[in-house]
DNA sequence: AAGTATACCAACCGCGAGCGC
DNA sequence: GGCGCTCGCGGTTGGTATACT
């Protein structure tokens, strides 16, 4: 994609910029004899004049089997934004309730649609507000934790047009106890799904995202 | 048709954590 | 404890594609 001569910096000695088919080829056969670990020498045994580094990054983004590529569908999108309010920019961290998708394409994804999605969303939402401001009853003094869930629970309503029952307020939702981790906790919401099945698996995913709050406490995130 | 602006996304960079010596 | 190495993460860059004027 971008030449190699273009994308400057300071190693001289190794490849740059995209990715050949060859490069792509030899890569995936060393993976194959010696693994996906110590980047470094895969790089050299695939006699590749790439850093570790870049290897890693094109197997986990692209040559890694069962990659997902394109078109996110609302389902996904729906999950990346709840996630996101929950999560922050863990991208590897939503990328690993998404069966397929890289954190290199949910960072993507997010800065070029859902930020923009979000700032409209937003917008509209205080218009809405200023519009009908005067009709509204005077609002509760919140601590700084309610008023951050709140919002948090205000602007998930607003951009998934899901509406979150969690009302109280003052405890926040929680993961930990299922890693993010793709250990063990992945097999608690992943375990015997093929990525044929990740629709399923979404739905599932969605309703978790739905429980009360009773089943879990966020402070350990 | 040509020039310019914007969107998209692969790839790079810097940093910090974990681990072995 | 200190050092070096590897790995993984999130932020950023910059080339290409597409839309707009």
């Amino acid at each position: 994609m971008v030449p190699l001569s273009t994308r400057s910096r300071k190693n001289k000695e190794v490849n740059r910029g995209s990715w050949t088919a060859e490069e792509d080829q030899r890569l995936a056969q060393a993976i194959e004899v010696y693994g996906a670990r110590k980047w470094k020498s895969v790089a050299t045994k695939a006699g590749l004049n790439r850093c570790g580094k870049s290897c890693r990054l094109r197997w986990m983004n692209y040559l890694r089997p069962n990659i997902k590529r394109g078109n996110i569908s609302d389902q996904e999108e729906d999950l990346i934004l709840r996630l996101h309010k929950l999560l922050g920019n863990r991208w590897s961290l939503i990328a690993g309730r998404l069966p397929g998708r890289t954190d290199n394409e949910i960072k993507n994804y997010w800065n070029s649609h859902l930020s923009k999605k979000i700032k409209h969303n937003e917008r509209s939402q205080k218009q809405n507000r200023l519009l009908s401001a005067p009709s509204n009853p005077p609002a509760k003094e919140l601590s700084s934790s309610d008023s951050q869930n709140a919002e948090l629970r205000e602007n998930n309503a607003v951009s998934t047009g899901i509406e979150d029952n969690n009302s109280k307020g003052e405890e926040n939702y929680f993961f930990k106890s299922m890693s993010f981790d793709g250990s063990s906790g992945d097999e608690f919401l992943y375990d015997g799904l093929s990525a044929d099945e990740g629709p399923l698996n979404l739905m599932w995913m969605n309703r978790f995202l739905e429980m009360d709050e009773s089943w879990f406490t966020l402070h350990d995130i």
